[in-house]
DNA sequence: ATGGGGGCCTGCCGGC
DNA sequence: TGCCGGCAGGCCCCCA
């Protein structure tokens, strides 16, 4: 699923389809995500302007104007489609029915958008936009990596006394919110640290640097695939980027040869270079 | 408080 | 071809 740069790359795939749209239909076709959807979610959301789609951390916000926000997940298999509306020269038809299509809603101007999610472990929510950020998803999320409050001296003040793995620390969102096990693999190859080496052991001073390189780039790729995508069946939320160790056990370490090698923390992989990363 | 493990769901892929 | 185990990019909860 979608981490950080994903899920802002499909922000910005619907910004255009959404903000200062009304929204004039929508059906949910299941009564539950990963936990049940609000409480007559159609009726609350019939008839209300879309004033603006934020991000903060792998979560949208689609702030209307009704006073409430309605949030939304990708979890690990949510998918967002857009059809009906005319991006450039290409009109995308309505396609047919998917299975998992859980949730669509339907603009004024007849463009829609459909939440898919084979797995669930997606989310929805609606809350009152002035205490949104009260929402037990949110309260307790850490700083944005890309945001002014994540630099060194935080990060250093956090990984301090830590004994649990540097994988698993930047895995955590209440320390740092948006990286996924995708991400945190990279940025460790880039930082020649071992995944499982003490939070506690690591220098967080290059870490920050290499973090917002990593997501920028991921952003910026998906910016790229994200027009490519539009031009097809307008289908957002998965995008292929060239990962140098996640995923890549076995094959050679872009730097030294080494093969990469696959370790399972708290359940999750980790890839790495034995070599590279200590 | 911290760290580790299990569970939620479905789909896909590789091995037999 | 079919079945089965293992695995998946997230996150919460519970337990020691």
């Amino acid at each position: 699923m979608p981490e950080l740069p994903e899920v802002e790359t499909v922000r910005r795939g619907l910004v255009p389809v959404m903000e200062g749209q009304r929204i004039t239909g929508a059906q949910i076709n299941r009564p539950d995500l990963r936990f049940p959807l609000p409480e007559n979610m159609a009726d609350r959301l019939i008839g209300a302007n879309i004033l603006s789609l934020r991000r903060r951390s792998k979560y949208l916000l689609a702030d209307l104007s009704t006073g409430e926000t309605l949030l939304i997940h990708l979890g690990m298999s949510g998918r967002i489609l857009i059809s009906g509306q005319i991006v450039g020269e290409f009109h995308h038809e309505h396609p047919a029915p998917q299975k998992h299509d859980h949730v669509v809603l339907t603009m004024a101007d007849g463009a829609r958008v459909t939440f898919n999610d084979a797995r669930r472990f997606g989310a929805m929510d609606l809350m009152r936009t002035e205490t949104a950020h009260n929402h037990a998803l949110l309260a307790k999320l850490g700083p944005e990596p890309l945001g002014n409050d994540f630099d060194e001296t935080y990060l250093s003040a956090r990984l301090k006394g830590r004994l649990t793995p540097i994988k698993s620390a930047l895995l955590d969102q209440h320390i740092v919110a948006g990286l996924g096990n995708i991400y945190v693999s990279e940025v460790l190859y880039r930082a020649k640290v071992h995944p499982a080496r003490a939070a506690a052991d690591t220098d967080a001073a290059p870490l920050v640097p290499l973090i917002r390189d990593v997501l920028n780039e991921a952003i910026e790729a998906g910016g790229s695939s994200l027009r490519d995508y539009r031009q097809t069946d307008g289908e957002l939320g998965y995008f292929q980027h060239r990962f140098q160790v996640y995923d890549r056990a076995g094959e050679p370490c872009v730097i030294c040869g080494t093969p990469i090698e696959r370790l399972v923390q708290s359940g999750r992989s980790s890839f790495y270079c034995p070599h590279c990363q200590r």
